[in-house]
DNA sequence: TTCTAATTACGAAAATAATCGTAGTATTTT
DNA sequence: AAAATACTACGATTATTTTCGTAATTAGAA
C-alpha cells in the first residue's frame, strides 16, 4: 500500500481507474488525448507496470487487458503523505489551509467541508 | 514563480528557508540529520541551484553563503497546484476531504479551518 | 614554514524514468 | 494468397537527477 507511482505510471492508472480495465490501444488513446506520446511509450510503461505487479493482465485474442491492482484511494493517500511531508513539513493543516486559499470553494463545497469537520469533531 | 524544484533541490531550499541563508556546511551538516550523503554532494546541488537561479550567492572568506531566491511560499502553491492536478484530478476539495480525513486535527486546528472557511464565504 | 583541514570546481558515473525503433506474429482486408 | 494492419516483446537510447571522487586552492594549526 506504499508504492509511489512515477508521473507516467500515474497518469496511466488515471486511466485505468476511470475505465475500470483496458487494453494499451484504449489507455494510449485515451492518454493521446493530453499528451503526445508514442504508442509503444504507452505499451512499454504497462509492461513495466506489470512487471511491477501495479497491474495485472489477461488475454483477449491476441491483446491484453490490464487492471490496476492498486486502487485510487490506497494511492492518493500514499502520494498525499509523502508530498505532505516533503512541502509541508507533515502538516496537514498547512496544507489543507493553503489549498483553501488557492482554491475558490463554492458555498457548496464550503458546506461539505463543514461537515465533515463536524463529523472529526464529534470523533475525538 | 512557476519552477518545480526536485526532491533534493526541496530538501535544500526547506533548510535555507529555515535558516534565511547558510553555507553549503550549514545545510548539509542541518541535512545530514535526517539523509545519509555526501558533502561534495550536497555541494554539487547548490551549485546547480545557483546556475539555475534558485538560489544566489554571496562570497564570505573562502566560503559562499546562499539565499533562496524563490519563496517558500510561492514554491508550496505551484508544487500544491501540479501535485492537485496529477493526483486529485484538479480537485482542491477532494485533496482537502482527503487530508481532512487522513490526519487528525486538534480542536484548535478545526477551529482554525472553520474560521478560514468563514472568511472564505464572506468574500464570496 | 610545513602540514592539515576546509572549501570550491568539475567531470564522470550511477540510478531512474521516459521514449522510441525494430522485429516478430497474428489478424484482417483486398 | 498477398498486403496491410494491429499487436507484443524488447533492446537501446535519451533525459534527468543524484552521487561521488579528485584536483586545486586557501586558511589555519603545529
Amino acid at each position: 500500500m506504499k508504492y509511489k507511482p512515477t508521473e507516467s505510471e500515474l497518469e496511466i492508472l488515471s486511466i485505468l481507474w476511470g475505465l475500470q480495465k483496458g487494453s494499451v490501444r484504449e489507455v494510449h488513446d485515451a492518454l493521446s488525448k493530453t499528451k503526445d506520446t508514442g504508442y509503444t511509450t504507452t505499451l512499454k510503461i504497462m509492461q513495466i507496470m506489470y512487471s511491477k505487479g501495479l497491474l495485472k493482465r489477461s488475454e483477449q485474442g491476441r491483446s491484453h487487458i490490464y487492471t490496476p491492482l492498486i486502487t485510487e484511494k490506497d494511492t492518493q493517500n500514499s502520494l498525499l503523505n509523502s508530498f505532505m511531508d516533503s512541502t509541508f513539513g507533515g502538516s496537514a493543516k498547512k496544507l489543507i489551509m493553503r489549498a483553501l486559499g488557492q482554491s475558490n470553494p463554492s458555498k457548496e463545497e464550503i458546506n461539505e467541508i463543514r461537515q465533515l469537520l463536524n463529523e472529526l469533531e464529534n470523533q475525538q
